[in-house]
DNA sequence: CCCGATTCCTGTAGGC
DNA sequence: TGCCTACAGGAATCGG
């Protein structure tokens, strides 16, 4: 569940502490993500310099000198500050020491995230390629959205949980920011106006920059951490997501859930349209 | 080409 | 209490 926030928060969280730093030991403990792990990790990174930390989409990108390390958190995937002498805990897959004693763990029940090495630029990466705009940045607007769908059937949940349409929306966020938009999870997306597309845009802008600001205030729990806590997974009041027959926050009536596709959505059928 | 279904995995929640 | 099944989700890949 870790969506674009998530990610952001724990970029910020990590970057201070390790860019600039020397990479001097990595462990993997179990190779079966995703993908395999790439099998340059870790001797081929050992002893180069971190120069910075970014995010695409719900990519972390490290970027050393030599080449960059593209990391998914996947749906159970975070990372964690611990004192070198901790014994690895269930899921602790990967390990990596900096200069300074500092000791960052990848922990991933599931194991859907990924570890994958390239020395080529990582945006050119089949991977991160045909991604969308970044949704907070001005590439992202209604006239983009009103253009990207005018030429699909999909439904505007689908629509903008496609990572070639925007990044970083999932669906927790999506089925957020369509409550904000005061659109249905299932109306064609070929169905919005102008109106409606910069209501999402800016509904989709609005929800994350919040989430965001909302993560900034938990980076603490990356230094403190308590077991059962998963740092970059922090609380946040959300309007529909998972409150199937609670009552709407604005107006009263039980949120309704469906599925879409396997997925659940959920929306007001009063305040949505 | 387009799009819905399937697939990976394991912790958690619900039913009996 | 304890066992068992269903479900959750990101996104590549499959199949209609």
């Amino acid at each position: 569940m870790p969506e674009l926030p998530e990610v952001e928060t724990t970029r910020l969280a990590l970057s201070p502490q390790i860019c600039g730093k020397i990479l001097c030991k990595g462990v993997v403990v179990q190779r079966s993500l995703r993908w395999p792990v790439s099998a340059e990790f870790p001797d081929t990174l050992i002893g180069d310099r971190i120069a910075d930390l970014d995010r695409r989409g719900k990519y972390l990108l490290f970027r050393f000198t030599r080449g960059t390390l593209i990391v998914h958190l996947g749906m159970s995937g975070y990372f964690r500050f611990v004192d070198c002498r901790t014994p690895l805990e269930n899921h602790d897959h990967i390990e990596l020491r900096f200069e300074g004693d500092l000791c960052l763990r990848y922990n991933d029940s599931r194991r859907f995230g990924a570890f994958l090495w390239t020395t080529n630029d990582p945006l050119l990466h089949p991977l991160l390629r045909d991604m969308g705009p970044e949704p907070l940045s001005t590439e992202l607007t209604g006239g983009y959205l009103f253009g990207r769908s005018r030429s699909t059937r999909v439904s505007v949940k689908t629509f903008v949980m496609d990572q070639k349409v925007v990044a970083g929306v999932g669906n927790i966020y999506a089925n957020e920011a369509l409550f904000e938009a005061g659109l249905l999870p299932a109306k064609a997306v070929c169905a919005l106006d102008v109106v409606q597309a910069n209501r999402l845009a800016d509904a989709l802008k609005a929800v994350l920059s919040r989430a965001i600001a909302s993560g900034r205030n938990s980076l603490e729990r990356f230094f403190f951490h308590r077991p059962g806590e998963k740092p970059g997974y922090f609380p946040q009041t959300l309007n529909v997501y998972d409150r199937d027959g609670a009552p709407c926050r604005r107006c009263g009536h039980p949120v309704v859930k469906i599925l879409q596709g396997g997925r659940a959505s959920y929306f007001c059928p009063q305040c949505q349209s």
